[in-house]
DNA sequence: GCTGGCACTCGCGAGCCAGGTCTGCCAGGA
DNA sequence: TCCTGGCAGACCTGGCTCGCGAGTGCCAGC
């Protein structure tokens, strides 16, 4: 395990986190001080298992589950003992693991080997997290550090996504705001060639959409002017979720030989749901779960699949952080299928409108410092987001 | 081994290949018409290997490149026999197979297993596919067909990348042309808030390029209307190579309340190698590559990292297609040191300047029909391209 | 120059054994 | 009632052997 503060790794990742750039990881430890918070780690909220465990069954849990990520082989009950440092013999912790294996909590890949959690088992660590664990000093610096820099909202979500696969060493995702009520700054109609033109939105965060449109073959260059003028009078500053009526409601008003341009235009603006999610997922990391032996093979490629798609993986992110807090979905606990044996750590951020963060990695994963992680880039993002909008 | 011309798996395909979208991929299978052309496939041009391999080494060799590509197995001298149906006995094949070891072409993962070519002996049979492969014409109909849908150049680069990965199961990789003496169609500056500004370039290509200005803070409302018509006067219909000078020009001749605010644009201009790359560079198919069971582990990672990175990657296809034939780059060949056990099979496609696309795979790859593919692909982009720009 | 035959080399899988680890259970003690 | 030490049993792991099969190299003969 490496110290927690290294300047070599710092810089490293300092360098790395340029986005485009790579370099070799940096390990993340994480400080779990003793502050309380109320702040509960919500989840599907605990199926019927409202079984109380006792203190002690739970440390034995906490010792397994810990034990296992960090070792990646099955722990038994001797081990169990030292890492927990409780004060009873190996016969006893293995009473208390019986115990927890047929609450389903825990399992052995095979007989006499040591015990291995459980999607319950993660769950319920997750939940027992109550203590809200925080990204130590340095490295909450170092996240604040990197966004500080960023120039516009798309080049922070960037930085962001790297800064987050980075810290975790696994696959980082980044939704972008929905920009509905976001105001336009610029729309603006430009002719690529007869027939063929480029409908530009620019939105106050900074956001740029183009749509290809599609113009009636005779449309000339004044057409083309009083479009021009009508858009930049009529849709400047409205808010983006209303292009497309507004757009449509001039048209029909138009003088006939704008008519079908403005239909055309319209028909630009139509929501295409998948390709505006599409474009504002930022993903990083994916070389990291390739590295990770928690994947076999078959999984793997299933996963990298799926962030290739982006739309499903959008969609995801976006239903698993409808509340403030943050979300863990471990293993089955996702509907997806391909996501079986993978965990998604996730939170929302506010702007205007909500984005949503997070990252995708084995159910094998460091849950502590996954969700300190996270929690820490989403505050910092928001702050910096809240920053650049003024 | 699936029917060449499968009506199901076109179908898929046809759907899948809409960017953005996924669906389980197709076998290519490819026909090899005798027609021998006379454009060689060039590489790294022999380096002393001169040395003339007659008619029945040849067939040995490509029997065992074949073969192994194909299974996947170390190739013996009796399987030799068989696929290359040679009328000789399998003692004479071991004599051939034993002289093609001493000269490089092949070797054995260890003793008494078959045969595996060497990166040696995987460049000597690309060289001796003197026969230009081509795409079967089905296939090749496909490929015009989605690639016809596109609405702009983007979009068909995107569904470029996203047709040469589903058809080779490989990695595809497009760099979009380097756009220097597309002419402009649109420069305009947009105040996001005090002291940021967003400066948007549109070129006639469809290219919409966008980069933050830092503005200075006390910069008015009506200096950014002066300075936008100032650019649209002088900007619009230059060539993008030409901006950064003309606004540099601009800038020092211009009133010294405007000065610096052209400055600033003129900063915002300046070229920025590796991110204008990174933005241009159109990957897929990362998923068949952990699926693919020759390359292990620790490759995969690396090469994945590559990929991330893009621009290595970009000045890496960019080398490989200096001139217009199709380039291969087996294993050790490549001067990356992360690649040496994948090639690239690259092309160049030329629209007024050129660009270039193509996968990259384990070095057991089914190279005549990968090269058909890319070729073919090549050819239909730049003939779709030619129509997009009329 | 080709061929068939033969000896040799190895990888691979099965079977076996010893060592170690971990569990489950039980009887005794606080 | 709960904990504990002890012990038998299960089973993985690594090492070893053995036989099989695949594939080679070589050689004598045609």
């Amino acid at each position: 395990m490496a110290a927690t503060s290294d300047p070599v790794a710092h810089a490293a990742l300092r360098a790395a986190a340029q986005p485009g750039q790579a370099a070799d990881a940096v390990h993340v430890e994480v400080s779990l001080p003793g502050e309380v918070a109320d702040v509960p780690v919500t989840g599907e909220d605990a199926d019927g298992s409202g079984e109380e465990l006792d203190d002690r069954k739970r440390a034995v849990l906490r010792a397994i589950v810990t034990e296992y990520v960090s070792k990646g082989e099955p722990v038994g009950s001797k081990r169990v003992v030292d890492v927990a440092r409780l004060d009873v013999s190996a016969a006893t912790v293995r009473n208390e693991m019986s115990a927890l294996e047929s609450l389903g909590y825990i399992a052995q890949p095979h007989t006499s080997a040591g015990r291995v959690p459980t999607d319950k088992g993660y769950r319920r660590f997750v939940d027992d997290l109550r203590t809200d664990p925080a990204l130590d000093g340095p490295r909450r610096e170092l996240v604040q550090e990197l966004l500080g820099g960023a120039t516009d909202v798309e080049d922070l979500l960037a930085r962001t996504s790297s800064v987050l696969s980075q810290l975790t060493r696994l696959v980082s995702l980044v939704i972008a705001p929905a920009v509905d009520t976001a105001r336009l700054k610029l729309c603006e109609l430009v002719g690529l060639g007869p027939g063929a033109g480029l409908l530009l939105l620019v939105a106050d965060t900074g956001r740029v959409e183009k749509r290809s449109v599609e113009l009636p073959p005779e449309t000339t260059e004044t057409d083309l002017d009083r479009v021009r003028t009508v858009l930049a009078e009529q849709v400047r500053g409205r808010r983006l979720g209303e292009v497309n009526t507004t757009i449509t409601a001039i048209a029909e008003d138009a003088p006939s030989e704008l008519r079908e341009v403005l239909r055309a235009v319209a028909e630009a603006t139509a929501p295409r749901l998948a390709e505006d999610t599409v474009h504002h997922v930022f993903v990083g990391g994916q070389a990291s779960l390739a590295g990770d032996e928690a994947f076999e093979r078959e999984h793997l490629s299933r996963v990298l699949q799926l962030i290739e798609e982006r739309v499903t993986l959008a969609r995801l992110l976006a239903d698993a952080t409808a509340d403030d807090h943050p979300t863990v979905r471990i293993g089955e606990e996702n509907e997806v299928e391909d996501l079986r044996a993978a965990s998604l750590v996730a939170q929302r951020y506010q702007l205007v409108t909500a984005g949503s963060l997070g990252v995708l990695g084995p159910t094998r994963m460091d849950y502590a410092t996954v969700l300190a992680t996270v929690r820490a880039v989403a505050d910092q993002l928001q702050a910096t987001l809240t920053d650049l909008s003024r």
